[in-house]
DNA sequence: CTGTAGCGGGGAAGCGCTTTCTCGGTCGAG
DNA sequence: CTCGACCGAGAAAGCGCTTCCCCGCTACAG
């Protein structure tokens, strides 16, 4: 049955099978805009599942003049935080009929720009960039450019989580988020603070340290500077941060922030190997809500982000047509509200605070 | 600066720019087979560079005749099993310098097919399998045609996790990670389980299961039918079989085997929200060793399989040279030394027992 | 019965790249 | 000084597909 042919099977090979001309097969098999006779159709259709034929996407590509990827860049495809957004990316996609090429930056800024590069060649339709948010200038302006020209050649860009690039942008309210936990943590009576965030460049980090310093702020509370320490932004990272937080002297802290989930894990582990009980001993709270945190004890408080809506937003503001209006809004509107309305070129992702078992609250205590 | 031009820069444009021809300009950038001349290269990539050109891989593919890429199938992508291989994968294609397009098959068996079927469009040299293993006939059957068809005409095919379809893997045993641990578990003192599994189609489910009740028979200590409940391969699978084992009557079972972690976790969740304390009241044991089973109180006693490795292992697999059979070491001896064994299509991983407090020993209890 | 419009098949010109092949130029040996 | 060998630039022929364009055909109005 299957014979031993060693070069795949062309659209060529089929329309000669059928005995009809090249176009014709090729609008038989895709090309839409104009009608087979359903006769020959059928002969095509026959002849392409008979030679197992699948049609070559490259030169597809080439002839048409786009592609049909997306080029998804996450940070770390092991930690849960992206493979949530990429499962939303990936059903988006293939929803649209998309393939998705997957790249990993290792939260390295050289590596995204590198990346992007690379990705070019491919001619994506779409490059999401879910990795690190790195507020280095000189990044900053290579990345801005490189992305520039993926879009004046018809590419489409979208970023995941606020930045300052003017590029369409699924926002992810993590300032605010933040402060609204701030708020209610003091609201169970919570009064001295410690925090775990990542490196200063990290725009994540940065913003949920900020919004959580601020929540506190409105009630008069300060995070005691030594109370803030800093580390990788992973689930080690968090736990050599809660040791160095415990070295500091933590006596009189209540409750310890750390700036993710993976963190916050990690610094439960490190807090229990110095015999430190969180729940008990000290509270904790994280931030992302990935699915582990409802399984470690105690459950962890956190922001719940719906990161595989994330994911799929992403994808559809990607795919949503281009600059309605003449009033293209450039760069510097990027603040919040872009009153020109047309080009509402960010999507805001809300965030809320789920409180659980790792905060009782200073009652309890 | 940036012009606001609004079709790719082409080749064609850089050899105009640089003022050389179209195949000295394509074999400045990328073609090695023949020396430019330094001055010419040099021409040719400051025009690159001016232009910002960035090469077209898909009709690079179609004029080589081959692509970079290498195409990944996974169950499901925030399930950290599955996302760990996909780091290994990831890592070892660019280090190889290769592209990775990953698609999710959310664990149907119909949609691997159906996937299978779309890539090949792609032309990638790899196709790695990492998604559900099968046992039903007629898909086995429909796959490994269309897989060998990817085959005979020059594609790779790898499969992760044993199956027994005729193809390259890397194998994980299951079988015998399973046993071991049962054996471990018997040394311990437990002589009373219950177990978790996944559906009976799941080939990983199976073994695993099967090992374990082996090594538990070789001490004549056997799981009786109505401890096992059946599940989604998920934490929340794990969950719900966790209550339904409670609802079945456990009192006398001293350990729970989940036939993987995250329905341990799940396992665990669910004992817990029944007043059951895992670690304490009963014993819960997993496979696979993810790295949350670490900071899950207790810390889960698992199966541990190198996952990254695997995934890096699956991609080196795909690019030793296909058999060797004359004893054709291609250029530049590039990699691993595959001195001889010429055929050996399968490469085992080791597991290796993990013990934590999960399983504290039956003389505590 | 003629003129015209629409339908749809097929030839052929690309798409952006690689890779033969041709051919002028250099260089060293005789 | 001549000749063959070699180097390397450029012209051109593809790679597998899409799509424009031409053209023969049928249908229908005038």
């Amino acid at each position: 049955m299957t014979d031993q042919r060693t070069s795949p099977v062309t659209l060529h090979d089929v329309a000669q099978e059928a005995g009809v001309s090249l176009a014709t097969a090729s609008r038989a098999l895709n090309g839409s805009s104009r009608t087979v006779n359903d006769a020959y159709r059928q002969r095509v259709l026959a002849a392409a599942s008979k030679l197992n034929y699948s049609t070559n996407l490259s030169a597809q590509a080439v002839a048409k003049g786009s592609t049909t990827s997306v080029a998804l860049i996450v940070g770390d495809i092991s930690d849960p935080y992206f493979s949530s957004i990429a499962a939303g990316v990936i059903k988006g996609s293939d929803d649209a009929g998309l393939i998705v090429t997957m790249s990993v930056t290792e939260r390295s800024t050289q590596r995204e720009l590198e990346l992007v590069r690379a990705l070019r060649g491919q001619r994506p339709r779409v490059i999401i960039l879910a990795g690190s948010r790195s507020s280095e200038e000189e990044h900053q302006g290579a990345l801005a450019q490189e992305l520039q020209a993926f879009e004046s050649n018809g590419g489409r860009v979208v970023f995941v989580s606020q930045h300052e690039l003017p590029f369409d942008t699924v926002r992810i309210d993590n300032y605010g988020g933040a402060r609204a936990l701030a708020l209610e943590l003091v609201a169970l009576g919570y009064t001295r603070f410690a925090a775990i965030t990542g490196e200063h460049a990290l725009l994540t980090a940065t913003d949920r340290l900020a919004g959580f310093s601020d929540g506190l702020a409105s009630h008069g509370i300060m995070i005691a500077p030594d109370h803030i320490v800093t580390g990788a932004f992973t689930r080690d990272g968090g736990y050599a941060g809660a040791l160095e937080l415990v070295d500091r002297g933590i006596d009189d802290v209540e409750l310890v922030f750390a700036v993710n989930d993976v963190m916050a894990i990690g610094a439960m582990s490190g807090l229990r190997s110095r015999g430190i009980e969180p729940g008990r001993d000290i509270a904790i709270a994280g931030f992302d809500d990935i699915q582990t945190v409802r399984d470690v004890t105690p459950a962890l408080t956190t922001v719940s982000i719906p990161l595989f809506e994330v994911g799929e937003s992403a994808l559809a503001v990607a795919l949503r047509p281009r600059d309605v209006g003449v009033g293209v809004v450039t760069g510097d509107g990027a603040g919040a509200g872009v009153a020109g309305a047309s080009a509402e070129r960010d999507v805001a992702v809300a965030t809320s605070v789920v409180l659980r078992a790792s905060t009782p609250g200073i009652a309890v205590r």
